[in-house]
DNA sequence: CGATGATGGATCGTATACGATTTCGTACTT
DNA sequence: AAGTACGAAATCGTATACGATCCATCATCG
């Protein structure tokens, strides 16, 4: 049995869905179904089809009659995206917590270790790294896969704005730290699912704050 | 200038949005390509596209080279589903709170009021429609376009699966009407959104466990 | 009689083709 | 010189066509 060759719309999805990710392809870049389909070596049907799931997914726009384009990143995009990623995570890191297992635990605490170690050899684009994978350990455990599927949806946008942007507040990467920090003693504490919520979503909340704060707007209401 | 008849993809998810929306088609229902594009007097192409998106908002399952069909239900994926709308249209309220007209809030009453002359003349279809109308009068303000689009599609999705089971518990139907004075109560007060939040979230999170316990199984723990 | 393998029909996946729509450059008018 | 009208090029939207894959049926073999 030979394994069977992904389907082409799904190439095509994959390839721009890790350039935008990449930062590759800007926001406001025209993504042309003829050229796309040239470069993979297929017709334009698969590509359509893949530029209409990054669209469902919110990481290009499409018009009729007139194409797709990378998603503009603006500050109110920013806003929404990490506002609603507040609540998401929150409610998954939440349900998460009491399927945590020890080994879980542990991975957390040494991948929130390597983070201190890399506020000292500043390295931004690992410290980004890391930081997914910190909250990735966190949330990945939890049980309700839809919510679960939002979580994705929403570091997936995410990544793809950072990519071009928003990339660094001042003082925050050490308070991170210490609030992750925080957050894993809350679980290890066995603390309940509201405090546990209250506490991943005020890490998001407090990021985005400092960004607003940053720019003179007011901190967001959650 | 004439109008622009709405693309063949955009009839096709629309025809077939509405006839899971209505309970047309029962879950398990197998969507064919050739079937409905023949129905619809189109091809297959844009058919295709009208489920993957069907597809993305959880409506349908598709499966590589086997088809797509409506998405099953069970208590899991009910369970799943309420759970996220809990956490979305919590945030999405309380975020819509503060913005809420006094025109909004004597809409929400009047509707209220009419739920509950509805426990009289027991009619359960039109509670629910009074109700969804009365839940989107109170969220639909929300500044946040991607909450918003995450409860829009939470309700399509329960509204998907109302229609073919989970339509009603006992005497559940009063005490969300309670439930509903509380909550405009509240925002009536100037209620932090913390609090209305909690409230809103409450409310579904109640619907959910009576169901749960209805059938034995634990509540949710958010 | 049950398991295995071949065969055909149904359906999907994608290439190609072409009409429809938009966009942009250019010539013409005021 | 600025604005408008026209036409060509680019791109999208969808029909048609055909190979690929799956599933059900039935024949064959142990």
């Amino acid at each position: 049995m030979t394994t069977l060759a992904p389907s082409k719309s799904q190439q095509a999805y994959e390839l721009l869905h890790e350039r935008i990710a990449k930062g590759e392809l800007v926001p406001g870049y025209r993504l042309v179904l003829g050229t796309i389909a040239a470069e993979l070596g297929c017709s334009t049907v698969p590509v359509r089809e893949a530029i209409r799931r990054l669209e469902a997914e919110g990481l290009v726009t499409f018009e009729r009659n007139i194409g797709a384009t990378v998603a503009a990143v603006d500050a109110e995009l920013y806003l929404h995206t990490m506002e609603t990623l507040a609540v998401i995570e929150g409610a998954a890191t939440a349900l998460a917590a009491p399927l945590l297992s020890a080994v879980d635990m542990a991975e957390a605490r040494a991948i929130n270790a390597e983070l201190r170690r890399c506020l000292e050899d500043f390295d931004p684009p690992r410290f980004t790294q890391l930081n997914d994978r910190f909250h990735a350990v966190l949330y990945e455990r939890c049980p309700n896969p839809h919510i679960l599927d939002l979580v994705h949806r929403g570091w997936n946008r995410l990544n793809a704005m950072r990519a071009s942007s928003f990339s660094h507040i001042p003082g925050r990467a050490r308070s991170s730290v210490e609030e992750h920090e925080h957050l894993l003693d809350l679980i290890d504490a066995g603390a309940s699912t509201s405090e546990v919520e209250k506490a991943a979503r005020a890490h998001r909340t407090n990021t985005l704050n400092a960004y607003l704060a940053a720019d003179g707007m007011p901190p967001s209401p959650l």
